[in-house]
DNA sequence: AGAAGAATGGTACTTTAGTATGAGCCTCTA
DNA sequence: TAGAGGCTCATACTAAAGTACCATTCTTCT
């Protein structure tokens, strides 16, 4: 936020240095004067929409940093994970097993595991807080 | 979005006027130009920036609609919209007839159905499903 | 090399989930 | 008023999900 204040501050002296010399330019007489203005009114106003969807995807971008810590946190490793995604994709047992090549026991495993580090009693409850963790 | 155009579109021809008369005041020698065009510059920064967040709202809004017409359209009653949302929340039957002071084969009742309707095999695909086409 | 942890799998058992079917009750509408 | 649809509940099953324990293999780190 403060680089994007600095940013739009050295903008404007910028456009201000810019019209130092369109100023001569004007008293030559014509009616440009307008047509600068609506220039910078809309090349401010793009700025604006743009640096608007910039500071918004920035909060996205940082609520997916704080997933890789909390799985980590969470001692969560790289098999319980995709096992986890496989769960919240509605897949059952059986059928997380042959996505990974895997047999169901080991699936049932790796869901107990998960269910006590995200302290949930069942795969339903796993997924919605992991999901409220950001993990998901 | 034809609505924001066109209130674009006044509030230049509002500022292209106030300039003709402030055209004048400048012939009579300051550098209140300047003064002039940073303002107009910092207006339609904060239009842009308030037309963008508008526009993300609406976006947003527009899929709240469409939940309401897909619940009717799979013809989810308010009882089995109720243990969706339930379900969604990582809760068990016995759990949710606990909340929804019901017998547990109610609850299994509804959510049969609901799988039927939402063409679901098991509570963690419906969830999957629902939140898909923007129900939950 | 040896300990630690991750990954894999098996058996046996308990608990939930989900299906099928039938039935009673209520409300709204043709 | 009769039927349709929604809500409730029960029984009897079958199928998943989950727990507990144990064992093997394979990295990885010290």
């Amino acid at each position: 936020m403060k680089k994007t204040i600095l940013v739009f501050a050295v903008l404007i002296l910028a456009i201000l240095a810019l019209l130092h010399f369109s100023k001569y330019a004007i008293l030559v007489g014509d009616s440009s004067v307008e047509w600068i203005i609506a220039v910078i009114a809309l090349l401010f106003f793009f700025i604006g929409i743009y640096i608007n969807k910039r500071s918004l995807k920035k909060s996205s971008e940082t609520s997916n940093e704080i997933n890789i810590k909390t799985i980590e946190k969470l001692e969560i490793s790289k098999r319980e994970y995709e096992v986890l995604k496989a769960i919240a994709s509605g897949l059952s047992n059986k059928e997380i097993a042959a996505q990974l090549f895997l047999s169901e026991s080991t699936i049932k495993t790796h869901v107990s595991s998960l269910l006590l580090k995200l302290n949930a009693k069942r795969r339903t409850q796993a997924i919605q807080i992991a999901k409220e963790m950001n993990i998901l």
